[in-house]
RNA sequence: GGCUAGGUAGCUCAGCUGGUCAGAGCGAGCGGCUCAUAACCGCUAGGUCGAGGGUUCAAGUCCCUCCCUAGCCA
């Protein structure tokens, strides 16, 4: 329980990343916070899957080679977690040295010990998904997985004695109840095992496939893209490297994966492992899919949804919220932009953000001068609610153990409801007049309360959970779960008051299209006024428009300038420079809510000074009738650089 | 076809080895409050716990049959 490593599948890397990604690290990356604040050393990989047979042949289409291609399509993932305030550890590439050492040494040594054997075989090979077919399993001929042509080979190759294991592993997952977690991913493992298991093809012959890890025992082939993906798990924590600090992580080990890879962790790995005479890990934890409408997020379904246009829109507090709200693991859940603005504006905006509002505005006032008031003697009337919060830290460890993240938060949350209760009952506001000294005790109390809550949900909300603890006159850094103690708060530090910590969003029904504009929260916004007819105001040629050079840039940084309150200056990497540019936004976004967002520069405009400071540029945005303001942002991740015409 | 899960209030779901388990959140209705982000708090759900049968003093909770949904069968 002291260690912990954890791992997400490392993606394919000719994928685009999607919610359905972000879910899995952000889950990852919550964990491990979590495990952090219990005390224990924590080590979390993640990556990429380089390999295999697509991947070749998109680099071909591009017309580079495969590791140019590879080394252009990581950073879609690599690039994205900072973006989720995900902090991964290592991020391993399988066509990285450290890991093809590994996987060498790992043929090499089943190879030895006899593990692994040639053997010729023949049948219907489907190119396009890169494996064989029995004759039965074939429909019209063809490949019953995409549909493409089969061809009927005869080739040798190497094998590994996978069927040798089976009762081994049979007897592990059935003395481990929490080998697999959930349990209905257990059975299905159990029932896969119930059969007779299979040797293994782990060999591909050059020939047909060269963009893998080659066979150490014959260069004529290279390895099967899974036996290669699965020990990277293995590489990033040092096997065969470093000894020292592979005996550290492993196998203090649990692996995440989605309900579609689990026969080839839960069966193939763990018999790689068997044979490389290797502890096994102590959990596989599968999760459900993220579903659009009921059906799976498909590229040809045009239903995936961009972590990154979320994130510009609510905040990465947010997602990161829904996320691990909406899912209890194992389960599928349902993605829908109402249903993230609904979770928002209840817990968030109304019962969390509200809470620490309505407090912190109440210390500014009369008496208590923005500062922590004096903590007062436990009545009656406290005890229920305070007994609530000192034992939250033991609650939500408990439910994070069991996996059970959306629980963990959902105890959090009734702690919040409690709170606003406690507020409503002893009236503090009122008290104010009579008895200064209990209503201070009584806010006291919340403050103290709102601390436990902001630290059992920093894993999950990091940034603004950081923010609350400030709020609230706490400077010592986010405490550990396991040393919270009630009363550590200190009487007459700053309390300050932050707008609208999480702030409520509209949600227009029938706009179901995604992704959507933002939508601003004033309900009351003046409706439009009649429009002039915009098609002939000022009408330019497409030769005046395309004078106008408009790319996507990421912001590099975003501070204030001084002695203005509209004006932020901005650094944006454009692609193939970094420009300062100084812009009007300051009123409607904060500086360190826009570093890493993507938006739409103008970059051909006249450099001019503003403040002092030279701008280059202009970051497009749009006004509606009530001058409020909205940057203009790519739909879906675009590198910086990318032309807008 | 075989196997495994699930079918509980309008919605999303909790309910471990049978006996305050008929619940939570959201939505809707009513009321209260006014410190607060039109937020907060309270009350209100007459749900045959998929259908039918059975075991038991007692069953969403065990057994059998059936219906529906999802997943796995490399």
């Amino acid at each position: 329980m002291n260690r912990l490593y954890i791992t997400t599948p490392i993606y394919y890397v000719n994928d685009r990343p999607h919610l359905g990604h972000a879910y899995t690290t952000i889950l990852a990356d919550v964990i491990r916070r979590y495990y952090d604040m219990l005390g224990a050393e924590t080590w979390f990989l993640t990556g990429v899957d380089e390999h295999g047979q697509k991947v070749q042949d998109a680099a071909k289409k591009r017309g580079m080679t495969p590791i140019e291609h590879c080394d252009d399509m990581q950073r879609h993932f690599r690039d994205l977690w900072p973006q989720l305030q995900v902090s991964n550890d290592d991020f391993i590439r399988t066509t990285e040295p450290r890991h093809w050492n590994v996987v060498q040494k790992a043929l090499s040594c089943l190879y030895d010990k006899g593990d692994i054997y040639e053997r010729e075989y023949e049948g219907w090979y489907s190119p396009s998904v890169e494996r064989f077919w029995t004759e039965n399993e074939l429909v019209n001929g063809r490949c019953p997985e995409s549909g493409a042509e089969v061809v009927y080979l005869n080739e040798k190759n190497y094998w590994f004695r996978m069927s040798k294991y089976q009762e081994r592993l049979l007897a592990w997952i059935e003395s481990h109840p929490e080998f697999i977690v959930p349990e209905s991913r257990k059975n299905e493992v159990l029932g896969f095992l119930a059969r007779p298991l299979q040797d293994l093809c782990i060999s591909r012959p050059k020939e047909r496939l060269s963009w893998g890890i080659e066979i150490p025992f014959d260069s004529n082939y290279v390895t099967y893209v899974w036996f290669d993906a699965l020990l990277n798990y293995a590489t990033g924590v040092g096997l065969y490297a470093d000894n020292a600090r592979f005996d550290q992580w492993w196998p203090a080990t649990v692996h995440l994966l989605g309900k579609d890879i689990l026969t080839t962790h839960c069966v193939y790995w763990n018999t790689f492992l068997m044979a490389l005479e290797l502890p096994l890990p102590k959990h596989f934890v599968a999760h459900g899919w993220w579903l659009i409408d009921e059906t799976k997020m498909s590229k040809s379904l045009g239903n995936v949804v961009s972590p990154l246009s979320l994130r510009d829109k609510y905040g990465i507090d947010v997602l990161r919220y829904f996320l691990m709200k909406e899912m209890t693991l194992g389960l599928d859940a349902n993605f829908s932009e109402e249903a993230l603005v609904n979770r928002n504006n209840s817990d968030l905006a109304n019962d969390l953000g509200n809470l620490l509002s309505r407090v912190t505005k109440l210390l500014k006032k009369e008496p208590f001068s923005s500062v922590v008031p004096a903590r007062g003697d436990e009545t009656a009337e406290d005890v229920e609610t305070l007994d609530m919060v000192r034992s939250l830290p033991t609650t939500v460890g408990d439910k994070v153990r069991a996996w059970k993240i959306n629980a963990a938060v959902e105890d959090v949350m009734t702690v919040v409801r409690r709170l606003n209760k406690y507020v409503n009952d002893t009236r503090p506001f009122s008290l104010v007049k009579e008895n200064p000294q209990r209503a201070g005790a009584v806010l006291y109390n919340v403050l103290e309360g709102l601390r436990f809550v902001a630290t059992s949900l920093w894993p999950v909300i990091p940034r603004k959970a950081e923010q609350i603890l400030v709020d609230i006159g706490w400077d010592a850094g986010v405490p550990r779960l396991s040393t919270l103690n009630f009363g550590d708060l200190e009487s007459g530090c700053p309390v300050q008051v932050t707008q609208s910590l999480f702030p409520r969003h509209d949600w227009v029904a029938g706009a179901s299209d995604f992704p959507k504009e933002v939508v601003h929260e004033s309900p009351l916004r003046p409706s439009p006024s009649p429009e002039k007819n915009m098609s002939t105001e000022n009408e330019i040629t497409f030769d005046d428009f395309a004078k106008l050079k408009m790319v996507v840039g990421e912001i590099m940084e975003a501070e204030t300038v001084p002695k203005s309150d509209k004006l932020l200056r901005l650094v944006i990497d454009i692609g193939e420079e970094k420009r300062q540019i100084v812009s009007g936004i300051a009123k409607y976004y904060d500086p360190e809510m826009l570093v890493g967002r993507r938006v739409v520069v103008l970059t051909n405009l006249q450099a001019r000074k503003i403040f002092g400071l030279e701008s280059r540029g202009m970051v497009l945005a749009a006004a509606d009738s009530s001058g409020e303001l909205a940057l203009i942002t790519p739909e879906r991740y675009m590198d910086p650089g990318a032309e807008v015409s």
